[in-house]
DNA sequence: AATGAATGAGGATTCATTCAT
DNA sequence: AATGAATGAATCCTCATTCAT
């Protein structure tokens, strides 16, 4: 149920992310919820049925838009140049949105994850698998599994946009380059 | 006079990881912990001060019991074949472990953690970090940070093994050494 | 939206001196509380932090309102007068609200009294003070320190208050007579 | 049930006046009644049935041996003085042994009081109606009811007794005479 | 007799959800 | 639609007591 106030549920999406960033997914609470998004308890009960429901609607749109964000306007580009755009594309969103990155980490192990949200392959990993294989088929990434190239890229990526968020750092050109080329010389034929 | 019993607390370790690993750490209760190692409630409580403290402690114990066993008699072996050997054996200690490895994971994000534990830098990563240098020092490893390099090998094999759990495969040789192949040729010199 | 409700206090405040009467404080339990109050659990905490917070209220608000029954309308009379209608008054209050002073009683020795209120140098205490003073200018009363006096005087309607509850006994205009003219005879110059 | 170690009961019997002391009764839980006591948990209840059993004993105990302590050796002397020293030695009792009175106190409050120790006329109690009636016999004391004149009194020392604690203040002779001056202003025929 | 680990009933508190206004 | 006081099931933890050694 999603009536007209849109406005209020980008309120409420943004408090549950906020909350999240800062006390973690455990401690989220329905009645600091409502206080951050300035509404009452009873008002999230209107948007959404349950605690549940409402996290997963935050999940899901944060998946959405993340994926948009990160392959926006590069399709048409060389593999190897879509990869690097994704690459840094997706650092900068892990690093500038620390909020949002733990609350997709947290919900993933979460008790409140619906199965259909479980199951959500991202649309980013189906265009990703997409252009691996193009990058197969044009002989310059190794004729390997998806999979394991997909673990490589986005294990990495998220362990290194930990430790640059852990040590107060910000994306540079360099740190995307460096840290990218590794990716590249690991999967490249 | 009955002593403390070492066999007692394994049973409630065991019980905390195996119900982690069915139903996570955010539905771990007393309760059940005490009932499925075959204790009493108050036992818990004549072994550890708090749930808290309870979770922490299987948490050191994880981690100190699993860093020993990846490690276990690989040095004087030269730099790769060392890098190897402890890619098979996290591997198959993260895909043979599941229950650990989710407790692990979901305990490092939940509300339980201690400041103690959050810093906790495991003997695994300063033996690791150890490694890389002198894989620097005999210029077959990039002469990049150790936070890039560890950054992509433990964040790879993490992923990598998620895949492997999801998808009820096993660690054979062939998997073990194809994905390490992957990793090395990121970063070798 | 229901505002809070001063009603709902005070029937919770009543429950408490209730059942602190029939069963001591020690035996004091919030379930036992909500239901004599006609509340849920729940709402005790709506009103109140904790046990400790609700039992402190209960306890500041029957000083107040003791003090102000005690000394009610009796300023600008002589000072002995005053003395006799404080404990005409003092006396009926304690044996015809004998939950009321148990609760008093009990509570000083609780552990749940709070510093501020250990402290609570009760208005009714000042205010005696202030008439011992006159009554010494006066020369009618025994230049003694005003807490020798005070003693003798609250310690002994207290221990009188109580026998007379302890044997079902009212208190008569002859009884309030009798035991204050003892309190008389000892402080008088 | 009291066999032969006679000085580990005293052990027992010190360590629940001292703890509640310092904690209140409240606050007394059998363990550290029994680690301050030097003795396992199991053997107090081998001396005692129960924690009432062993509570109700101490406050038995300290009743008896209070009363001998007042009254020793002061029979026979006239009534005036024999009150004095009554007086005196209570008051000393209680400023300088305040685990002691303090348990009293608490104790008289708490559920665990028997309805045997509630009864419980202290043979001091008796002791004193005796020689109150003496007094009023040789006319030296008003022709009031026993209760009345013990409320004076003890309720009087009582509180009295507390202020010199609150306030850090000893019993000097002078304390002690010019106390006992008010309540025989009082009770003089 | 003494020990102290083990027991488990009992009680304070939390928080998602409801519903009268 | 919005409000927020009220609800009460759920859960951690305590501590008097037991009993195998």
């Amino acid at each position: 149920m999603r009536p007209k106030d849109e406005q209020k549920i980008e309120a409420i999406f943004a408090a549950v992310i906020k909350l999240t960033g800062s006390g973690g997914i455990a401690g989220l609470k329905m009645t600091d919820i409502a206080r951050e998004a300035g509404v009452a308890d009873g008002t999230l009960y209107t948007y959404f049925r349950s605690k549940e429901e409402l996290l997963n609607s935050v999940y899901y749109q944060l998946k959405q838009k993340g994926a948009l964000a990160i392959v926006d306007g590069i399709d048409h580009l060389p593999v190897k140049v879509q990869l690097y755009k994704m690459w840094k594309n997706s650092l900068k969103y892990q690093v500038n949105e620390p909020a949002k990155t733990i609350f997709l980490e947290h919900f993933k192990v979460s008790p409140f994850i619906s199965e259909d949200n479980k199951k959500l392959s991202q649309q980013l990993g189906q265009y990703l698998e997409k252009l691996l294989e193009r990058g197969k088929e044009e002989m310059i990434i190794k004729p390997l599994s998806n999979e394991l190239l997909i673990s490589l890229l986005t294990g990495f990526l998220k362990d290194y946009a930990h430790y640059l968020v852990n040590h107060d750092l910000e994306v540079t050109e360099n740190k995307a380059e460096e840290s990218f080329s590794l990716s590249w010389d690991a999967i490249k034929a």
